[in-house]
DNA sequence: AATGAATATGACATGGCGTCAATATTATTA
DNA sequence: TAATAATATTGACGCCATGTCATATTCATT
């Protein structure tokens, strides 16, 4: 009775099936972009008919969308880090940290960021899933502002959600930068100058 | 002896070809997007012939590019406005009229930057424009830094180009989200926040 | 061994793109 | 005016990618 799905001959070829693609799709998106990769290069790469593909999945943005949930994961962990400072240093040391890390990840993860930019500008499941990140990070930012003023740290008179916004912004603006090799300066010299900006400006 | 080009019948002939499909392409642009846009839908509403558009256009992109050189000329003027405070209040007063010109620019000019946006995801004709754009803003920002610093309005422990690339970075950004619609906050708030935070930061 | 369910396949219909040889229109020359 | 040259327009054609579907194959169960 051991038909539990896996173990199972036939899933475990449907899975590896599956794996093939996926890996075939990575190797195509890198080399040729998401608009010039197409189904057609994958399966061959993978060895398998084309109209599996579209058995495993909705087509080339499907593809891409399980290629990233990796990279996703690592973003929300960074929106998550905890954020209780006690004075202006404190807070400039723990935000520069998340700066940093954010802006790390766009080194790291470069070749399949590089895609993914391209994705978002062709498909909307792709650019709702970067927004869904997006917005994560906002709100947390919006709460740390929020917590900073109601403890006197931060100027109380300017509205924390615009200001989270566009503290986001610049982030994300460096984020795309670094992605695309167009960073001049390194990636600390960056999350030092912004982050230092952004709390004089914001911190008492 | 009156060839001089106009008056001439046929270059009269060719330019209203040309217009009729520019108008008809706008048509198009705005009804489907950039994307779902296609040629065949444009040259039926310009009543012409289909290799006609590629005898005046080289294709979609090169068809919106002209179509966008109003609103190009437009930006390149808001970049060039005169920068010379005497005091901190003063830079800010031009900085947040510059940012709040420049969002206002997403207002009125939406439905065509919303085109736009679309683009530059996918074209490098486009996404050279606006990258063109991004730079002249930024340089101007960088010497108007560089001239604050020297005449000791502003903190000179900055770089200035990095901090003028996030600053740029964040009017870009909420250019985009009004483009879009999903801003929930007035320009002129937005503008008045992110200058106030900026120059706060930035100036002594 | 037979039956049915899950999986895989590739031929096909659709539709956009860009090209080009042919056609139509206008200007010039004899 | 007629013939010729220059310019402008045309749409059929070849190419390529997409997504679907009827068919074929593989595997589990009886």
């Amino acid at each position: 009775m051991s038909n539990d799905k896996i173990g199972d001959k036939r899933h475990l070829r449907s899975a590896v099936t599956r794996q093939k693609l996926l890996e075939a799709a990575r190797e195509v998106f890198l080399d040729d972009g998401f608009q010039k990769a197409t189904i057609s290069q994958m399966i061959k790469k993978a060895n398998i008919g084309y109209g599996t593909a579209y058995v495993h999945f909705e087509g080339k943005e499907d593809l891409l969308c399980v290629l990233m949930e990796n990279v996703m994961a690592q973003f929300y962990e960074i929106a998550e880090i905890s954020f209780f400072p006690k004075s202006k240093d404190e807070a400039e040391q723990i935000i520069k940290k998340q700066t940093h890390d954010f802006l790390k990840m766009a080194e790291a993860e470069r070749n399949m960021m590089q895609i993914f930019e391209q994705a978002i500008g062709v498909s909307s499941v792709i650019s709702d899933k970067w927004k869904a990140i997006r917005e994560k990070f906002i709100h947390r930012i919006s709460m740390d502002i929020a917590y900073s003023q109601q403890n006197g740290l931060a100027r109380a008179e300017l509205n924390y959600e615009i200001v989270a916004r566009g503290w986001f912004f610049t982030n994300e603006m460096y984020l795309w930068e670094i992605v695309r090799n167009e960073h001049h300066r390194s990636v600390e010299e960056i999350a030092n100058t912004i982050t230092s900006l952004y709390t004089t400006g914001l911190y008492l």
